[in-house]
DNA sequence: ATGTGTGAATTACTTCACAGCG
DNA sequence: CGCTGTGAAGTAATTCACACAT
């Protein structure tokens, strides 16, 4: 994590993929302008949250009316590096990798899978709409020649930790990580973790209180 | 979100279940006791917070020695509710759906999967594992015979928010979505969001950055 | 020695509240 | 007026640092 001292603090930086989704979404429906306010009751955050966010990265909003919904969500965008699509190779091929693969969402917002991979031979040559699955010794050459910089990793945790390093290795400096295990990489190198098994637990946390709750009181 | 003035922040709440992942995998190599520098090591996380998150519920380990790991483990599973299996119903039986519901790795956490819903006619009938993809107007019934308190959604976005309020009606309180949207749900109810493409974007910040940085620096 | 548990200090994040602009 | 942008105020979360137990 960037600590320079005037460094955005990260929390913005993943609010901001959701107000350009939702903005999306606003601009599809033909809505021209928004206020933080309605913005924000849209996706659960105060309106306030939403000004001092957009507020580290300049002024994108009009007084007494809003903020113009194509123009706010364009300097989004633009913040998030999306003027053009990125490309990222997946590793895993099995039932959630080969879902991922076929996932229709990704393109749109500027995520381009471009190679999956997997180190089983029988799922080598599967053909995942228009990808196929390649061996995963084919994997490096693909990240340098592509200078690929962000990875989806959907392998068993047991092999999470070898197939990360392994990319890092070969330039890979973002990985959105499906494997139930938190992994270690050097600086400068992003990680973010998908898990749903641990979302439920922290759900299953307050379900349980809330019938204790109701057993004692 | 429980404010009371003594509750446990939901920071807290959702980094126990990585702890206890973290010590199941240590049980599972047979490591007897760990100190909170380690497991902190392991789970990227710092002793001082292990430690502090722990105390909100108790005294677990021992000054010297550190944890018992079968002990936290067993403290924290019991803190989460997971002395018993929590039955989950889901919705949508598309790539990712389907994908769910063959993932191994919910059973073992105490998440039991006992029923997938789709609306499509075409889907129903279909096999997942020992599961039969069932049609949507049957989760009612489910639910509420079974008791069901938790659910994982996996619809496209624009019918995210219809099937997050039936399920609502029905007396779920807490719901997994993978739909990319934010659904809106009445108080007592609990949601987690699964995003890849929000998490990829918040990657492709930073490094959108460094290329910059590169290219001026 | 080693490593917990915890008040105190620090840092980070959110909300308030209002000047000022359209 | 209505709504932004933003310092200041208020909360929340993290880290420090050390007494104390083994």
């Amino acid at each position: 994590m960037d600590v320079s001292p005037n460094a955005i603090p990260d929390v913005v930086v993943r609010r901001l993929p959701i107000y350009a989704r939702s903005l999306a979404y606003l601009a599809e429906e033909g809505v021209r302008s928004v206020s933080s306010q309605e913005l924000g009751e849209r996706i659960g955050v105060t309106a306030a949250q939403i000004r001092k966010d957009l507020s580290y990265f300049g002024e994108f909003g009009k007084q007494g009316i809003g903020y113009n919904v194509e123009y706010l969500l364009g300097h989004i965008r633009r913040i998030l590096g999306l003027n053009e699509a990125w490309p990222v190779v997946l590793v895993g091929a099995g039932h959630l990798g080969r879902a991922i693969a076929r996932y229709e969402g990704f393109r749109s917002r500027g995520i381009d899978i471009v190679g999956v991979f997997d180190a089983d031979p029988t799922k080598i040559g599967m053909e995942l709409g228009k990808l196929r699955v390649q061996p995963n010794t084919d994997l490096p050459a693909m990240i340098r020649q592509q200078h690929i910089r962000l990875a989806i990793v959907a392998v068993p945790a047991h092999l999470a930790q070898e197939v990360v390093d392994g990319l890092v290795e070969n330039g890979v400096q973002g990985i959105l990580n499906y494997a139930p295990v938190v992994v270690q990489v050097p600086e400068g190198v992003w990680v973010r973790h998908i898990d749903p098994v641990a979302l439920l637990h922290s759900m299953t946390y307050y379900l349980a209180r809330e019938e204790e709750r109701a057993h004692t009181g």
